[in-house]
DNA sequence: GCCAACGTTGGC
DNA sequence: GCCAACGTTGGC
């Protein structure tokens, strides 16, 4: 089992959508490194923190779960989608999403909290220049967040 | 294949 | 709104 990072605008869809929907397809993922991980690397049973990115209080919002393998993602193939891809086919798509599952919410863990401890010195969102909105998290990195959520 | 121009991300 | 960093595009 791996354990990865997800980036999503709150305003768009947050951690509350997510609670409500209980699952949700990951669409919309127009990069082709974090699309590969989807691809690749994303197993059923993999555990994703959901971080809130692009708002008033960046960081780790809760916990999903991939509940289902990665597909073609459908926006891809709608003209009236901003993610709507021309050059994509249905025979030959571009662009996949796995789908996720809500676990849990927590009370956030700031990004300025996560930056600066030695523990996660070397975690991928915190990279410099790191613009990825997938990310994978290390065991030990997802060990020592989840006490901090326990603490929290 | 190089690289300049442009677009996007995302924290601040 | 600013700007650093990175990805993509397209001319050559």
């Amino acid at each position: 089992m791996a354990y990865w990072l997800i980036k999503s605008e709150p305003s768009v869809y947050s951690i509350d959508h997510l609670s409500r929907d209980k699952t949700t397809a990951w669409t919309g993922v127009r990069n082709y490194q974090a699309r590969n991980f989807m691809r690749d690397d994303m197993k059923v049973g993999d555990r994703v923190f959901f971080y809130h990115s692009s708002c008033d209080e960046p960081g780790i919002a809760g916990i999903a779960e991939v509940s289902g393998a990665a597909t073609p993602d459908k926006t891809q193939f709608d003209k009236r989608s901003e993610y709507y891809d021309p050059a994509a086919t249905r025979e030959n798509p571009r662009w996949v999403g796995v789908e996720l599952k809500f676990v849990s919410k927590a009370s956030l863990i700031p990004l300025s909290a996560l930056k600066g401890q030695p523990a996660l010195r070397d975690m991928r969102l915190l990279a410099r220049g790191n613009r990825l909105s997938i990310t994978p998290v290390s065991a030990a990195e997802w060990n020592y967040i989840t006490r901090l959520l326990k603490a929290a």
